[in-house]
DNA sequence: GCCGTTTCGATATTCTTTTATCGGTATAAA
DNA sequence: TTTATACCGATAAAAGAATATCGAAACGGC
């Protein structure tokens, strides 16, 4: 077992690691097994003390003059990330959203595996990627007997806070949420956004001051 | 014409912007004319200096004891963003996510339309969301046509890269990015990364340390 | 075996972001 | 009018994160 981390992870470092991660299953498809901080942060335009940083706070240790055993900083990641054994996770909400998170195939690389769909009125034999969908009213007994913990919520906003209550009432202890709408649903319940609309705002702002120069994000201008 | 900002605002309180946004088109839909920073704060979680520093930061100016005027607030704000006017956007990529995207709804009241959708090599007469699927040959043309600035891109990864390049060759300033890959295509592209692993990384990593409490993240425990 | 180079790990500094505090203003009730 | 109250705006302090600096360790070449 691995020694009780005093400090906790901060969140911007902790959203970095997949990055890392990413980067790491490129260079072990092409045969490499050592990698060094600078590597990583020059590849992904980081500072290589930050690399250094996030990945001593997830519990990597390196060599000097070596660098990290490719393989094990791998492990290591995924095993801070709970991404080493696969996740099984409920999806509400068959929409079309719904539809590509279930073809989605490169959830399986990061622990998850969407085991079962729901939706309130199904057509009978209804199919999504593969999988039927389940009526709402099945959730609760086979979230108890399958053990899932993880939810992911993908219905329209009007029904997003009853049916979030719904699937912590059914024991999901964590909830991935895409309806554009803040959850609350107790301290119990871990819920994480997924808020396109953040991501927009930044690119739009970005976009209009870039035809509109007058505030400009950032002059690289040598003096 | 507004007078420039000295001060650029911080991404955190970008995205932030969107939250407000979406809590004052809900309580303009309710009848109400004014609102004050504790009130969005108090429903968002956040502080309320925090709030009316992204407010001041965005352009908007409140009166003391009333607060500020919702309708006027929400076009400052809309206006920041530039989602005032609809924004017309090309997506590429007709897979899943593509087809997603292109029925999503919300998408206009945050100032974007997904005018053409494109995939290398469509059949004849495909549709998605109402549009047809035009081949990617014809972008750089249509781009230059219709002076589309804005991308979005839905293609595998592996395929990201030259697709993105391809689109701003044609003329695209912004990219809206859900490959998994991060884009540099230089200083004339705004690349906006929509990276869900990162967001799967907290909710894995809360979801695992609650199960192994060696990693408290917040204990709030009264003294 | 010695030396230069690379890279980790720790510490320190700077920058950014959040939170707290205070003063002033407008409204409504007394 | 006076007074209480709610709120904005500005300034200051605190917390947090990014960046810079330094020492130590290990490998390869001489
Ligand atoms: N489609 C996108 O690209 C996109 C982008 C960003 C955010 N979102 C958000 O994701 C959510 C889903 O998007 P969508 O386009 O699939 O929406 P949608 O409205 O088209 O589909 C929602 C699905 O949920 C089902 N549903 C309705 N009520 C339900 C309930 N109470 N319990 C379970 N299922 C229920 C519906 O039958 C439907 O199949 C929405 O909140 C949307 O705002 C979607
Ligand atoms: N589906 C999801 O839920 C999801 C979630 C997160 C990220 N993503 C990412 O979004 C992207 C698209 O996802 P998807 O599930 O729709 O992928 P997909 O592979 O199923 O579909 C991609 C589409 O892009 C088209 N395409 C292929 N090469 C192209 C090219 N060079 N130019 C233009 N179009 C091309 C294909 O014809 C296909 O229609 C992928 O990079 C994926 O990793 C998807």
């Amino acid at each position: 077992m691995l020694v009780a981390m005093t400090t906790s992870i901060s969140v911007p470092s902790l959203r970095r690691l997949p990055l890392y991660l990413r980067l790491l299953e490129t260079w072990r498809a092409e045969g490499r097994t050592q990698v060094s901080c600078t590597h990583l942060a020059d590849d992904l335009g980081f500072d290589s003390t930050q690399v250094r940083k996030d990945l001593a706070a997830a519990g990597a240790t390196g060599r000097p003059k070596i660098g990290y055993d490719l393989q094990e900083l791998r492990d290591v990641l995924r095993r801070f990330l709970g991404w080493d054994n696969p996740g099984e996770a409920f999806l509400v909400g068959a929409g079309p959203l719904g539809q590509a998170l279930v073809a989605y195939e490169g959830f399986a690389a990061r622990g998850l595996a969407i085991v079962a769909v729901f939706d309130p009125a199904p057509a009978p034999g209804a199919m999504v990627g593969g999988k039927p969908v389940l009526p709402l009213t099945k959730l609760k007994d086979l979230a108890g007997r399958m053990h899932v913990r993880l939810g992911i919520l993908a219905v329209p906003a009007d029904q997003a806070l009853a049916t979030g209550q719904l699937m912590a009432g059914a024991g999901l202890q964590g909830i991935w949420n895409f309806a554009p709408l803040r959850l609350d649903l107790g301290a119990q319940v871990v819920v994480e956004q997924v808020d396109l609309a953040q991501s927009l705002a930044v690119l739009s702002h970005r976009l209009a001051s870039l035809s509109n120069p007058s505030d400009p994000p950032k002059s690289p201008e040598p003096p």
